[in-house]
RNA sequence: GACUCGGUAGCUCAGCAGGUAGAGCACAUCCCUUUUAAGGAUGGGGUCCUGAGUUCGAUCCUCAGCCGAGUCACCA
């Protein structure tokens, strides 16, 4: 009569039997005075990474070897068994055999704690030598083996054949919200935060060569600002007081200008209470830097630099593939300005335009109005539906209308226009920049004209920050400033369709 | 927010004119001293997303809801 034993304590608490099982191991484990959770030091002199690359070639290598990781699977073959540890580089396979395992009369550690203990996900050292098996397959000959931690759930078992791959844990929804399994079985998942995380590493460090200061500046702010968007509101209890979670950085970045730094920049987080897409997080990363005494022009060459410089470092070549496009970061990238753009793809040449003949083009076009929407505004819409998607290879895209630019410079010789560029790629922004506004007149006439949209009823219009005007009284030196987001660029170089794919944990609906 | 698709075992999925479910992997028992997604045999495992309705009977049909994915709209 088939039968298990399942202990009376893991019956009732809705564990799958596989968890009772596991449960049940950990015990026998604890009775058989070994540790499932040690606290030492596990020493490691050997990576699955390091192994792979020197071992065929150099076979007096590694002959005495101690690893930890990870075990994914187990094949037991009797008195001799395979299994595979992975570590964070990589995985490799393990020969376990009985007598050498135990030596002595005493097979417990075999036949007992190897074969019916140790379950796949289990996190174990070994400690023995390399070799290649019959099959050709490089693996250690594990004479000692440590359990350095019990796993009590099933792991989703991935296998691979000929490229094929098999039970593949895929489910989006699952992937997101258990990012760490995610993680442990699907390579390429880790390799995507690698990238992204060296993304990061690259730019701070062209930043910090080209003598700009990190800074940190407040994520909980009075008065939100530096961008249109609608803001997070929280509530701080001892001031009784409203709190904003940025949107921006660039208020409190242009204070550290006026306060006599020639250069500083923010990996920060942002936070937007607007929609959620496969471009919209509610809380993603933007790099924001300010440098005195430079001008746009300035940036574009820098950020050109710095981007082409980043994407040759990660990727030994300027060109990318992502999604059906192959761009090229090559410098110099092509720049238009606005209005040529917007010629160029509609035909229509909106220099001379006012509100209602806009209102009219726009209608003509396709493209959606608002009754707040401002001349700017609407330029904008007309650019970001009818441009915008058809620019796939970097461009630099200058001169926007002022309406739409409240903290921007006005142009130093065209009307109408300020000195700001974005830089669009595969259809997208990913960046923002201008000369930046450092007359405080204009800037709280700026700011008024915020105000006067908002009355319109346009809910992402800014509010004013009084300090920020006074600071800039003080004076601020002619400074440029950009806004780089990381994730969308994240997204480029990792070929990802979803920003959820390059956030380790994505704003999710709560789990029901 | 609108539309489309989906939610069945730990994982990947099948199923059904409406008669309370299947496969592979994983798991369990036994056999097996170099196997390669995958040795052999046997076996256990499911509030078929939730709730209501239709029905003798619903995993399947209807309605509502929850969650997700994709497309579109807005912000980066």
């Amino acid at each position: 009569m088939f039968y298990i034993c399942i202990n009376f304590k893991y019956m009732n608490q809705n564990f799958s039997e596989q968890e009772q099982i596991r449960r049940q191991a950990l015990e026998e484990l604890i009775a058989l005075n070994i540790d499932p959770y040690p606290s030492d030091t596990y020493e490691i002199n050997a990576n699955t990474e390091e192994i792979h690359k020197h071992f065929p070639q150099d076979n007096t290598l590694y002959q005495d070897i101690s690893i930890a990781g990870r075990l994914m699977n187990k094949r037991i073959m009797g008195s001799a068994s395979f299994a595979e540890l992975q570590d964070s580089k990589g995985r490799i396979q393990l020969y376990f055999n009985r007598d050498e395992i135990c030596p002595g009369e005493d097979k417990l550690m075999y036949n007992t704690v190897f074969k019916k203990l140790l379950d796949i996900g289990d996190i174990i050292g070994a400690k023995g030598f390399v070799f290649t098996t019959r099959m050709g397959e490089t693996t250690i000959h594990v004479k000692e083996f440590t359990i350095l931690c019990k796993s009590l759930r099933p792991l989703p078992i991935v296998k691979k054949k000929d490229g094929k791959t098999y039970d593949a844990f895929t489910d989006p929804e699952q992937r997101y919200r258990q990012r760490y399994v995610d993680l442990i079985v699907n390579p390429h998942t880790r390799e995507i935060f690698k990238k992204r995380a060296a993304v990061i590493r690259n730019i701070r460090n062209f930043l910090e060569e080209l003598g700009c200061l990190e800074v940190e500046t407040p994520v909980l702010q009075p008065i939100y600002g530096g961008a249109a968007a609608k803001p997070f509101k929280t509530y701080h209890n001892k001031l009784d007081t409203t709190l904003y979670l940025r949107i921006a950085n660039e208020l409190y970045l242009k204070r550290l200008i006026v306060g006599g730094y020639d250069g500083v920049f923010e990996f920060g987080k942002d936070f937007r209470n607007e929609g959620m897409s496969r471009f919209h997080n509610p809380e993603f990363t933007q790099m924001e830097m300010y440098v005195a005494y430079k001008d746009y022009y300035w940036m574009m060459d820098i950020f050109e630099e710095m981007i082409e410089k980043v994407v040759i470092e990660l990727n030994d070549s300027t060109i990318i593939k992502t999604g059906d496009n192959t761009i090229d970061f090559k410098r110099p990238w092509k720049r238009f300005t606005m209005y040529e753009v917007i010629k160029h793809f509609t035909g229509e040449d909106i220099s001379e335009m006012n509100e209602s003949e806009l209102i009219k083009l726009a209608k003509k076009l396709g493209v959606e109005t608002d009754r707040y929407m401002g001349k700017g505004k609407i330029i904008d819409e007309i650019f970001s539906d009818k441009c915008e998607p058809h620019l796939v290879q970097p461009t630099i895209i200058m001169d926007y209308p002022i309406e739409m630019s409240p903290l921007a410079k006005k142009h130093r010789s065209k009307t109408g226009l300020v000195e700001r560029f974005e830089v669009i790629c595969s259809g997208k922004e990913i960046c923002n920049a201008f000369s930046e506004l450092n007359d405080p007149v204009d800037q709280r006439k700026r700011f008024e004209e915020q105000l006067e949209l908002g009355r319109r009823g346009d809910p992402e219009a800014m509010v004013i920050d009084e300090d920020f005007i006074k600071a800039i009284e003080f004076g601020m030196p002619p400074t440029t400033g950009l806004g780089l987001g990381i994730d969308r660029f994240a997204m480029i170089i990792t070929d990802s369709k979803s920003i959820q794919d390059v956030i380790f944990f994505p704003q999710m609906r709560p789990d029901k």
